[in-house]
DNA sequence: GCAGTTGTTCACAAAATGGTCACAAATGCA
DNA sequence: TGCATTTGTGACCATTTTGTGAACAACTGC
């Protein structure tokens, strides 16, 4: 599957070369041109798996980019500067930064680099829901329970980490098929009953955080 | 299902470049010219899911638009405006925009941030009723009596809705069959007694919010 | 094509819910 | 007070809903 990297920059001949150089290297790209709308993508598309980052745009520098997003995970994050000072490059390392490119700077090196730093941070989660004792890591697809990682099948994943996106809701099994499954999927809905059934299994005890909605469906919660 | 968003805007090839993006990313879209227009399309169509409004727009701007849509409805607005002004967005949100985005804008970002906001204001229409100690959740199901949560079934929690969605008023029981059982329910208008007295039972002291009115039926109604 | 995984369906078990009934209690009325 | 009517209640059982294991089909990577 390809990578998905969130480009932002305020300029937009910068993004699109940085875009179509990555693009033409098989990665996928979403762009931003601030900081605002960068975390608003970033926030909605939990299957970004690296950010690059200008560090000089209006709404919200890169800075203050850098840091929202590190709260909310891991994400290897490139930043762009327009000069090369040391103090600005421990400046974004303090923030969270993995890697620090000033401009200007050949395509080849951002591609390398950016190939680079995947490699270095393969293990790194981009975590962004967590519960207690259950965290789902939705950019590398898999749940981690009490610390022990775990490997869902995709419609197990895509089960849970539907119902957990929908905290403290009861939802039907017409609305799980539907947003599981294909909208127009044919076919028993008790079928979402197996799965619920091996995804409890597959949680143990956090498994209780699938709680039974008699007569509509599934709400996930946790607690008690 | 597809969501269907109403794109509001005089310039036609706006209209267009937005529609197109919307409809590339899975959402129908119905488009309008000017606010007059805009707010005809709404009061017919109940089946449009957010709206994107452009301020500048000849017959009823898109301030004007925006207010009267907010006194049909709580639907999602997205408003669009030529210059990033503090001052206009402030305007805009206290007429009930949920959004504000500012011109130029990249598609995508537009695409993201309807995205965004679809996904927040489902989370927000869990419908919670609360009366003194009583507390009724809609979207979790369940209900919540003096800081207790309490599990009913199915029937029990539609009827205890149903009667509390009509407050005051007494209610016959072939109303309640006709609303909470099938409108073609072919039994036992005692029925409804059965359950009354369950529903009773699990509320302690405030199934006496449950009132019965002789001759007639019940009514829901708190202390007295 | 094969072995292993994943997804779906089915049948049966287990659990809960809903409906009916008989009788008790309460109410309204004369 | 006594009577007729309405409502409350507990028990019983049929029905519905959900859990579960197994069989089978579809898919995947080699």
């Amino acid at each position: 599957m390809a990578k998905k990297i969130l480009v932002v920059d305020d300029e937009e001949r910068m993004r699109k070369l940085i875009s179509d150089f990555l693009r033409k290297d098989g990665f996928q790209t979403v762009e931003a041109c601030n900081g605002k709308e960068a975390l608003d993508v970033f926030a909605d598309d939990p299957f970004i798996n690296l950010v690059i980052l200008d560090v000089m745009m209006p709404e919200y520098d890169g800075w203050t980019v850098c840091r929202e997003m590190r709260k909310l995970s891991m994400i290897p994050i490139i930043m762009l500067t327009a000069r090369g000072e040391e103090s600005d490059e421990l400046f974004g390392f303090e923030l969270g930064a993995d890697e620090y490119i000033s401009k200007p700077f050949s395509p080849q090196v951002l591609v390398a680099r950016v190939h680079a730093l995947l490699r270095r941070t393969l293990n790194r989660s981009t975590i962004l829901k967590s519960f207690d004792g259950l965290e789902i890591d939705e950019g590398a697809r898999y749940v981690i329970v009490d610390g022990q990682r775990l490997i869902l099948s995709p419609k197990e994943f895509e089960l849970l980490s539907y119902l957990a996106e929908n905290e403290g809701r009861a939802i039907s099994r017409d609305q799980i098929l539907n947003a599981v499954w294909d909208y127009n999927y044919y076919g028993d809905s008790r079928t979402v009953d197996t799965h619920i059934k091996k995804l409890r299994l597959k949680l143990g005890d956090k498994g209780e955080y699938i709680q039974t909605v008699r007569g509509i469906g599934y709400r996930f919660e946790v607690k008690k």
